[in-house]
DNA sequence: CGTCATGTGTCGTAAATACTACACGGTTTG
DNA sequence: CAAACCGTGTAGTATTTACGACACATGACG
């Protein structure tokens, strides 16, 4: 959907300029993939890896992994399972934070973290 | 995952106890599938339908959509995309509120509804 | 008794997902 | 200058998703 290859490219190529082990094949290895795998996500000649391999990748180049599978155009398994077992509540609680301005959202975050139930 | 089929079947059989019309080859119409899919379906010979269709079978059987999505083991595109566009936020909200108890996240609810922002 | 509706068994398939394997030409480096 | 490394082009594949088409036996029903 977005630009998920070029800002894997991106980082992986600013991580290379103090790292020489940040190329495609070095990082396509230890993240468990084929180089020329890696190299087609980044130029966008495929669409982005599964969920595993994006987390994976994130961890690769120190990046928050819930991002990076946004990124992806997808959402964590963990998150819908938890969606899923309440559906009813979870749904009307993201729609109705759909327009809510990030510092509304935070506050809620902070508030229940504070745990006031 | 669960047992979305025979839940569906169970529905359509209590609404089949008052209209005649209600039948696996009628909703099967009324819905746009093959009857012999939607019969698959409820014996869980094959698995969910896509989440476009679950939404019809769910309207057609007077049911909540996010509810009957959720039986089918996913979660709605536009929760989805809602998500995605500020993935760190919902990410760590929904995980906070993973383990609260149903009448904590519904004053969540109330709280952000009666908006406070 | 014939027609019509019902549920279901069997078979097939188009599209998407998520990759691997191999090879090739260019660049770096010891 | 050769060995190693680099990115990438081409081709192929296993699996999953999401259905449709057709046919058949059973049972209700007018």
């Amino acid at each position: 959907m977005t630009h998920f290859g070029p800002t894997v490219r991106g980082i992986r190529e600013r991580l290379r300029e103090d790292d020489r082990s940040y190329s495609v094949r070095q990082v396509a290895r230890r993240v468990g993939i084929e180089p020329a795998y890696l190299s087609k996500i980044e130029r966008g000649e495929v669409a982005p890896p599964s969920e595993a391999t994006t987390v994976r990748l994130a961890k690769e180049l120190g990046e928050d992994p819930d991002v990076m599978v946004a990124l992806a155009g997808k959402v964590s398994a963990d998150l819908q399972a938890i969606i899923r077992k309440r559906p009813r509540l979870f749904a009307e609680l993201i729609r109705q934070l759909k327009e809510a301005p990030d510092e509304a959202l935070l506050r809620v975050v902070r508030e229940v973290r504070d745990g006031n139930w």
